[in-house]
DNA sequence: TAAAAAACCGACCGACCATTCGGTTGGTTT
DNA sequence: AAACCAACCGAATGGTCGGTCGGTTTTTTA
């Protein structure tokens, strides 16, 4: 593997483990065994070595995702969601230490001041909100989901799924088990009502 | 106000704002107007002084909780479940600081290793998390909540709310708006069914 | 009011920080 | 073989970090 390929694996690691500030650059030396300069090589600063994970990040998630809708077809809107968000908490456990970096602050952070790390948040958000949001108008459409307000529910099921996956790396409680009970969950909040539901 | 309470104020702001890291004892100091060793006299180090606020923020919430549930009086569970959803999302608005630190990654990280963090982190979400399973518990009883596993119904619960707040924090999405579809969710996913129901 | 204690100060320390720079490779082009 | 180049090295730099310490001021106690 090339040195920069190891730096921007290492580096990944070294961000999400020990945030922007935690990650040192002589550590992430010590961990590629590239030299101090060598780093400064191939990126501006550290800065600009974030930016580059950030910006691989959203381009494996905007591809998966991508991939993931043209690949499997489903049977109407309300089992697009379902698979959606299941197909959100299994990726989130492949790719843990990503995920993590998502889940710190500092990206938001330098988001504020920073346009290009902006404009890479609000594109896998935006991915990510438009798959439910597209589930949940197709539901409509197939007569499998309510007229919830789609945007909203979206926004409000995001919140629910991507808090169990944070849950799971925060490791204070042991949110696995909750799997079902969340599909039970995004079932009761989207679905039509019939005779007999609990 | 003592130098003390100055400092715990301002060091809440830094460390929420620039995280564990981020803050430094010298723009503590430049901040509070507290020369660097008066912040060491009355904390042992920066670790203690954030323990120091962490544990503050326990005692508020635990605190500001158990009032709500002392004062006010619901006709049911499903109104104590969606008043509690409501209080904590105002006191989200009003603790901003203090919720801010709650959602960076740094307390998670320090309580793997420091188990007076962990048991303050734990005491925390244990009060949260108790108080949706009380009024989830309680509605079962009355009537007005379905036979949904109660803890795991509550974790759920939490996560869809405390994403929401985190939302408002990041402002990435404006999620104010959020507020009644939330509560509607909220009484779709722990509602008995009925005829008609939406 | 004298003594003891607590609060406070700011210069100082060694460790570590991101970044720079002059120089060395080994392979490709001319 | 000369010129070029990107990859790579590691010592050096100026600055910041958390933390210490000896001494002064303020408050409390006896």
């Amino acid at each position: 593997m090339s040195k920069k390929n190891a730096i921007l694996l290492a580096a990944t690691d070294l961000f999400s483990q020990k945030g922007y500030n935690g990650a040192s650059m002589a550590e992430l030396s010590r961990m590629t065994g590239a030299a101090g300069g060598t780093i400064f090589h191939h990126f501006r600063n550290k800065e600009d070595l974030f930016l580059n994970i950030l910006g691989g990040i959203k381009e494996t998630i905007l591809d998966t995702f991508d991939q993931y809708l043209r690949d499997e077809n489903f049977t109407n809107g309300m089992d697009l969601v379902e698979g959606a968000v299941s197909f959100y908490l299994q990726l989130a456990g492949q790719m843990q230490a990503q995920f993590l970096l998502l889940h710190r602050h500092f990206p938001y952070k330098m988001a504020e001041t920073n346009p290009i790390c902006r404009n890479y948040l609000e594109s896998i958000y935006d991915c990510l909100l438009d798959i439910f949001e597209k589930g949940i108008v197709r539901g409509q459409k197939d007569g499998s989901i309510a007229r919830v307000p789609a945007r909203q529910s979206a926004m409000i099921l995001f919140s629910m799924v991507d808090g169990i996956a944070r849950f799971n790396t925060y490791q204070i409680y042991d949110a696995g088990a909750l799997y079902n009970d969340l599909i039970t969950t995004c079932r009761k909040m989207l679905g039509v009502a019939k005779a007999g539901q609990a």
